[in-house]
DNA sequence: CTAATTGCAAAAGCTTTGCAGCGCA
DNA sequence: TGCGCTGCAAAGCTTTTGCAATTAG
């Protein structure tokens, strides 16, 4: 039994191949983060026959089931991601597009702290830089 | 001569009732994010015969001129706020919908020597906290 | 066997665009 | 008067949904 099939299982949902599929890719993307079409397209390079419509389904049953994390960086697409352990936050350079994700103690505590002051707490955020290569 | 032509003059656009209706509707929303729609509504309330279409057109050219900022809070809708001159985050409340504005500069700090730590100099950046009533 | 899943096509938002007419400078 | 601006309708995109056929357990 390969990891996919257990985690879809543990996900409570049934093990079917555009399930596997789409897993395995979102897998293999690494750090790169992909839109419900570039899945799309990924699936049809490798013959598989899925329809859009189920990639779409099946990335948002991922998200509900918290083994991916989308993400809406610019405006119009959603991308996505695996869910790994531990939170992380992004840097998307605008010259050439590459995402880079940091976690910075101090900027969490200091969100919590935030949000207590104005008697919240967080649910969940999002930080986002925008960057460009130094010099 | 108003306030409002004097800006829209400034951006390099002729003043016309629909820019100069829309300036004021944003500008009287103060902390509140409104959407295209919400500005066609209040438009149509107020009993101007302005086209959805004018308010995306007029929302994009304020925004390329910097009079107002585009934020895309949760997927599907974009909302627009003033461009008051100083930067600053949201805080939106997931049960009510409510956003509050703040300025960290601790964070701000973190930011900017995360970016150069990657070699990359911040464009902008985007620090949206989902969060809950407290208790 | 039976309920879950899928593909297709159609529908549903939000936003943009083409075009003829209107209006500011 | 001339070019910019507007309204309307149509088109564009991403995403969702209805439905009959298919498939996993």
């Amino acid at each position: 039994m390969t990891s996919e099939n257990q985690e879809l299982k543990k996900a409570g949902l049934k093990v079917t191949l555009p399930r596997v599929k789409i897993l395995q890719i979102l897998e293999t993307a690494g750090d790169r983060h992909m839109s419900a079409d570039d899945v799309y397209r990924t699936l049809l390079n490798q013959g598989e026959d899925v329809g859009l419509a189920t990639v779409y389904r099946v990335l948002t049953q991922f998200e509900t089931a918290g083994l991916v994390i989308r993400h809406h960086f610019e405006a119009g697409t959603a991308v996505f991601e695996m869910a790994k352990g531990e939170h992380h936050d992004h840097m998307v350079c605008l010259d050439t597009g590459k995402v880079i994700e940091f976690y910075d103690p101090i900027i969490e505590q200091r969100q919590k702290e935030i949000a207590e002051e104005h008697g919240f707490v967080i649910e969940e955020h999002n930080l986002t830089l925008y960057v460009r290569p130094k010099g």
